[in-house]
DNA sequence: AACTTGTCAATTTTT
DNA sequence: TTGACAAGTT
């Protein structure tokens, strides 16, 4: 992306020295370094082409990232590169690896006449996992009210160290013995439910392969060479799924090279652990390092900030980046008097900007929570500036497309019980929390699932004629969509059997009755039909994919798929966490105080709902101030306010730390407090006009 | 079962 | 200040 390639067949030209080096690495482990905007895909893909060239099969590669988007954008780049034959390379994340490894092995259980799992099941994701923790919250009880999102986090970290219930012991935490009791339970669930959380798809193989030597070697022998993208990104279980996989006992060395910056790892509260990128060495015998720290993106100040905030962290390789280009213009810090100077002021900025011409896809608004682009937005479309927010409520959170889902994942795995509890009642069945509590007793009596227990309801089992009918009548409706599911023709868009489920459901019906205000009724209606139009394009691409697959790819890639043609005529509002990965040439970051960022829960040392971090949260705070300034190419701003509304208060705030970090020398500081606002001047003038009268 | 009122808490969100 | 959610009411 920084440097064009003028041959793209060959596959070290335009490389720098590093690069190529990491390019033309030979056999044995290798961690490649790469700082902010120093060509690491580059080197991944180039990297890939080379090896191919070389006589290595598309097929015997492995090439994982962390994200959807990024193993799109790599094969893109591969097929620009050596066409056809990208698509032979095995180019995933590490879910959807974990996900196609446990298809592969539970069908061919299935072929060895073991069918006591099939090869469908259904994917957890994060609401469908505290559902299921709530439901178990209701049948143990413990002093205080527990938060789920914090037994959740406890229950993943165990998984991702592969500790079972057994192996943990009491620790007097609150938190951690309820998760302990949660756990056992959690395991339980999703064993009925027929149902792999997130973590499972990386944990379940790593069992797998520990388990059955057979498996092990089969998957062992599979891939020739291994590439890791956003290593400092790996949790435990991934690492080791890496270690197993290029573990080949037939090779002298294991052929993994990983690439990752340990200055960017801002996800340890997703159980990301730095410590794996700092200890690779370690981990993989006879490794070697590579450091990228050429920078092809930054303007020379903005690399200078960067590398006086990042400085200051104790735990890292410790690497500078060096600057390719100019010095560029001196980094703007602005002190604003409060939040509404500042976010005016940001504007104007923006406005400046635009009216010389640039791009609004060119510039972009960092800021730490999501809370602060509020005023920005209220602010930007009273400007008539457009803009582009990244994160928020994903599209498929919304709660009708939700509930579309949950009757196609109930169709395809009857025992989903979750999905079953959303949608039994919606539209209303008259069965409501007490009478679902019913049907789940009974299940649970039966040892089956709830959709299952309602095909067997009858007046002797049941005195609740209300349930029994309307159970009966629910249970009808699905079987017999499953049943057309069955029936169609294998090339049919399985979009257009989700259209018969929403008519069938008399969902829409259900909207128009429900809903606040017929402009809401309109807007859900619309994202229904939307979803179904969605779903349409995506399986018409990927034709042979089926309902299954369809949900299986939108459980692991919950990106709404807007690609936003418009996208470049608007600016870009993004927390620092989504901004990761992206540059522009022009970047104000907002909010930059003590509090904020760095932020408030990360200074405070511990909290009994939060599991304890390693590196002390703060370094991550400064990584992620870090991971900000890193994504301006050109300019950068960098703004606080002097007071501002926390939670309603108002409330004195003190520059941020990482700021202070900042050499004054490469800094233009603008103080707003000394400037009057628009409407000061506006004031002024007519007192002006006035007195002038007289 | 659906609606209302009160209480508590408050980052970040690749899959 | 907003919001989610639980408990209480109709």
């Amino acid at each position: 992306m920084n440097m064009s390639l003028s041959r793209p067949e060959s596959c070290i030209d335009g490389l720098n020295d590093k690069q190529q080096e990491a390019v033309l690495h030979q056999n044995g482990p290798l961690l490649v370094l790469a700082g902010a905007g120093s060509g690491k895909t580059r080197v991944i893909t180039h990297r890939i082409a080379h090896l191919i060239a070389l006589g290595t099969a598309p097929k015997d590669i492995l090439a994982v990232t962390f994200t959807n988007k990024a193993a799109r954008e790599m094969r893109e780049r591969l097929r620009h590169m050596i066409g056809d034959k990208a698509k032979k390379v095995t180019l995933s994340t590490f879910h959807a690896f974990g996900l196609k490894f446990l298809k592969t092995e539970r069908r061919r259980k299935d072929r060895h006449g073991n069918t006591s799992q099939s090869a469908t099941f259904a994917i957890f994701d994060t609401g469908d996992q505290l559902a299921c923790l709530k439901e178990i919250a209701k049948t143990i009880s413990f002093g205080k009210p527990l938060k789920m999102p914090a037994i959740l986090a406890r229950i993943s970290d165990f998984k991702n160290h592969f500790l079972m219930p057994d192996d943990i012991e009491s620790t007097g935490d609150p938190y951690h013995d309820a998760a302990l009791v949660f756990y056992e339970k959690y395991i339980e669930q999703l064993q009925a439910y027929n149902a792999y959380d997130f973590d499972d798809l990386v944990c379940a193989p790593v069992h797998m392969m520990r388990a059955d030597p057979e498996v092990k070697q089969r998957w062992q022998k599979k891939y020739e060479y291994i590439m890791v993208d956003e290593y400092q990104d790996t949790n435990t279980a991934q690492m080791e799924l890496l270690k197993l996989l290029s573990d080949n006992p037939a090779r002298p060395k294991q052929n993994i090279v990983v690439v990752g910056d340990d200055d960017q790892s801002i996800y340890s509260w997703r159980g990301a652990e730095v410590k794996h990128i700092l200890r690779f060495p370690q981990s993989f015998a006879n490794a070697q390092t590579i450091a990228l720290v050429k920078n092809y993106r930054s303007m020379g100040r903005i690399l200078a900030a960067a590398n006086a905030v990042i400085k200051k962290n104790k735990t890292r390789h410790g690497k500078s980046l060096e600057a390719s280009r100019g010095d560029g213009p001196a980094i703007k810090v602005v002190k604003a008097p409060d939040h509404e100077a500042e976010v005016t002021w940001t504007v104007n900025h923006i406005r400046s900007f635009l009216d010389r011409g640039k791009m609004a896809g060119d510039i972009a608004v960092l800021y730490r929570s999501n809370r602060l682009a509020r005023d920005l937005e209220n602010e930007l479309r009273a400007s008539g500036i457009e803009y582009n927010l990244i994160g928020g409520t994903a599209f498929f959170e919304r709660k009708e497309v939700k509930d579309v889902l949950a009757y196609l994942k109930l169709i395809v795995n009857p025992k989903d019980d979750l999905s079953l509890r959303r949608i039994i009642n919606v539209p209303s069945r008259q069965i409501g929390a007490t009478r679902i509590q019913k049907l789940a007793k009974l299940a649970s009596d039966w040892r089956i699932s709830m959709f299952a227990s309602l095909g067997r309801l009858d007046e002797d089992n049941c005195e609740d004629s209300a349930l029994l009918a309307s159970g009966v009548a629910f249970h009808d409706l699905i079987s017999d969509l499953q049943d057309q599911l069955d029936n169609l023709p294998a090339d049919a868009n399985p979009a257009h059997f989700a259209k018969t489920v929403v008519e069938a459901s008399g969902l829409l019906d259900n909207i128009s009755g429900r809903a606040e205000t017929l402009k809401e009724a309109e807007f859900r209606k619309m994202n229904i039909e939307a979803f179904l139009r969605g779903m349409e394009r995506y399986c018409e691409k990927a034709t042979d994919l089926g309902l299954t697959g369809y949900l299986e790819r939108m459980a692991l890639d919950t990106r709404a798929d807007e690609t936003d043609v418009n996208a470049m005529r608007k600016i870009t509002l993004s927390t620092l966490h989504g901004a990761k990965g992206l540059e522009f040439p022009i970047v104000v970051m907002i909010g930059m105080e003590e509090g904020i960022l760095p932020h408030d829960r990360s200074l405070m040392p511990h909290q009994d709902d939060l599991p304890a971090n390693e590196d002390g949260g703060i370094d991550e705070e400064r990584r992620l101030c870090y991971v900000g300034i890193t994504r301006a190419k050109d300019e950068l701003a960098l703004t606080y306010a002097l007071t501002r509304p926390i939670r309603g208060r108002l409330q004195p705030r003190t520059i941020s730390r990482f700021l202070q970090d900042i050499p004054a020398e490469i800094t233009e500081k603008i103080d707003l407090s000394d400037e009057p606002d628009i409407e000061d001047v506006a004031t002024m003038l007519a007192s002006l006009k006035l007195s002038l009268a007289d």
